[in-house]
DNA sequence: TTGTATGCGTTATCAT
DNA sequence: ATGATAACGCATACAA
């Protein structure tokens, strides 16, 4: 699926084709304003921009009037030359394909939106070139803000964080410390589940996790994998397989595990895992919940249609957004900034009887 | 306009300006290069910009290795202004989770990326209001183009189009005419999926289509019917059923169909639907495609795994974003833009036993 | 071939 | 309270 492939990330402003600029035909700039209402251009710039030492409210009401009977936008090009500022903000993410994904993302444009902030789409792959790549591109373009979903480790993250660009780190944890976190608290969650295999009696289970560069995937496993052992089950080495977060993936882990092994129950490290895991045992004909449970994670908005045999630990896709933006907001206004932004979670219990 | 001349052109220091800003310490622009190399600015923008009437080779070669090893990016800010041109694409989006479209979004944003131009996503819920708001907002950014996936008729469309915004049509064509469409032939679709009914004989069938201000749905709808007419075979009034391009959709229109009629087929205006005629199949007892075969369209990506029983209609998703680029760039080059750029598609069966 | 100088639309710094 | 005006970083017409 991923034929993706930059060959080269590092030219600068290759050929620009000599396309003709667009002529101003019906722009209407600062200067039109002024005009109309009799007054300067910097006194329009103050209005507008809502200076404390504005203007008499008589003026003030022209200026607005002239402005909203012209139709005047400002020109960002103009503010963001001036400012070293636009409005715009990036949002930095794995793949834009994956349901996980483009739900946070979709909460998180509209949350932009309403701020007034376009938002610059930018897939990564999790690789760590590309997310440079990306990451200097945009402080070209002086975005806003960066919103990192997935981050991975690498020197242009580094060097972004040193250029006191701001970012919030979106689901996973800044690699390499410092900054903003946006997301549940998996260590917790990874609890919550293991909580559950205990009231069901699952001790006999086993784990496929997901890539453990990832503070989400390490978190969950270690939150699970403590609370089964401070309850004297611990899991052993032999039940814990490693796999990437795709469906493929799962399968395949799944089919090692199997090999090997059959649990009574299986936590996964993500819903797709468990997806792949499900395929598996159909082949093997054994009943899902009914002799492996399967326990996933994010609930993928189409489990309710696709996997109704799927517990999981739910996410709140559309607080995401809201999330984001406050962050966000705290780094722009220099507030002390909060270490994190956790958001809620809860346990979707599906397919069991009872 | 008055003549100031400041005699000092070299910059006397940064620390004069800017102390209203951020300001990037280590920002290295033009000056910076120019200075470096021993030319003029003029002369480094020739060069990176790679005017025909260029330079010695020898400048040239200077020029670009003190770009390179000062690692100078061109503020992006300076070039919009100038020109009144960014390289950004706005890619205007129903709904970015959905994974017809997102799968679309990341070939697209791949695609645009090669040819470095970064992509402002915006979800438009095919709500004209809002498709209006982008459309505006994104020309006061200054965008160079605009792909608009499942457009709707809108004031502001017209408004683009009349300010000569380049604007690519992918999926659905022009509400109103003109453009460029990028998609694949969905009348041809339809009535390929009615010559495999024909062969199957599923005379006894049903549709569930979608939207038909949608010319997708519509153009599909219309080449299934007049290939079953063609056949002898009209599709009965009561064997139409309208819907929404959403799974809870489906279901419900399923519910309306079924209650009436038992097709020994469904034709469905996307896989959604007929993920939702399925569920209902379930609740019924009806054996798909043992008892009712089910046809869809768009072969969502996850189909492989979560629809093992789904014959669809297959979308060379990864194609689109080169053909989405390549008509911005005949856009943009004023080259004769072609009417439409057609994708291929292919029928792609599943469940059939045979 | 190369350099000089102007302007793009805005904000911010000074005067007034 | 308001106005005149200098940058901001770049592309380019015009000189040289």
């Amino acid at each position: 699926m991923s034929a993706h492939a930059p060959s080269d990330l590092r030219r600068v402003g290759k050929s620009v084709s000599a396309a003709h600029a667009r002529k101003p035909a019906n722009a209407v700039g600062i200067q039109d304003v002024a005009q109309r209402s009799g007054v300067s251009i910097a006194t329009v710039s103050r209005v507008l921009n809502g200076i404390k030492a504005k203007a008499t409210e008589e003026t003030e009401a022209r200026v607005r009037k002239a402005a909203d009977d012209l139709g005047y936008r400002p020109a960002h090009a103009g503010r963001a030359l001036r400012m070293r500022q636009t409005k715009l903000v990036a949002l930095l993410i794995p793949d834009i394909s994956n349901a996980f994904y483009s739900t946070i993302a979709r909460s998180i444009e509209c949350a932009l939106r309403q701020s007034d902030h376009p938002m610059i789409l930018c897939n990564t792959d999790e690789d760590s070139a590309l997310q440079d790549f990306y990451l200097d591109e945009m402080q070209s373009y002086h975005v806003r803000g960066v919103a990192l979903l997935g981050a991975v480790e690498s020197s242009g993250l580094q060097r972004a964080l040193s250029h006191d660009l701001p970012i919030a780190f979106i689901n996973r944890r800044p690699p390499q410390g410092g900054g903003v976190f946006v997301g549940i608290d998996n260590y917790a969650a990874g609890r919550a589940v293991a909580e559950h295999f205990l009231i069901k009696n699952f001790t006999e289970c086993a784990i496929i996790r997901g890539p453990q560069y990832s503070s989400a995937s390490r978190e969950r496993f270690e939150g699970f994998t403590s609370r089964l052992k401070e309850a004297g089950a611990p899991v052993k080495a032999e039940d814990i397989v490693d796999s990437r977060l795709s469906i493929e993936d799962g399968y395949e882990a799944a089919s090692r595990l199997f090999n090997r092994r059959r649990p009574r129950a299986v936590f996964c490290g993500n819903d797709l895992i468990a997806y792949g895991l499900f395929r598996r045992c159909a082949e093997l004909n054994l009943n899902v919940p009914g002799n492996v449970a399967v326990f996933g994670f994010d609930d993928n908005p189409l489990n309710d249609w696709v996997a109704p045999w799927l517990s999981t630990v739910h996410i709140p896709y559309a607080a995401f957004g809201t999330a984001v933006t406050r962050a966000l907001m705290e780094l722009w206004t220099g507030e002390r900034p909060a270490h994190a932004e956790l958001l809620p979670f809860s346990l979707k219990l599906r397919g069991s009887a009872e």
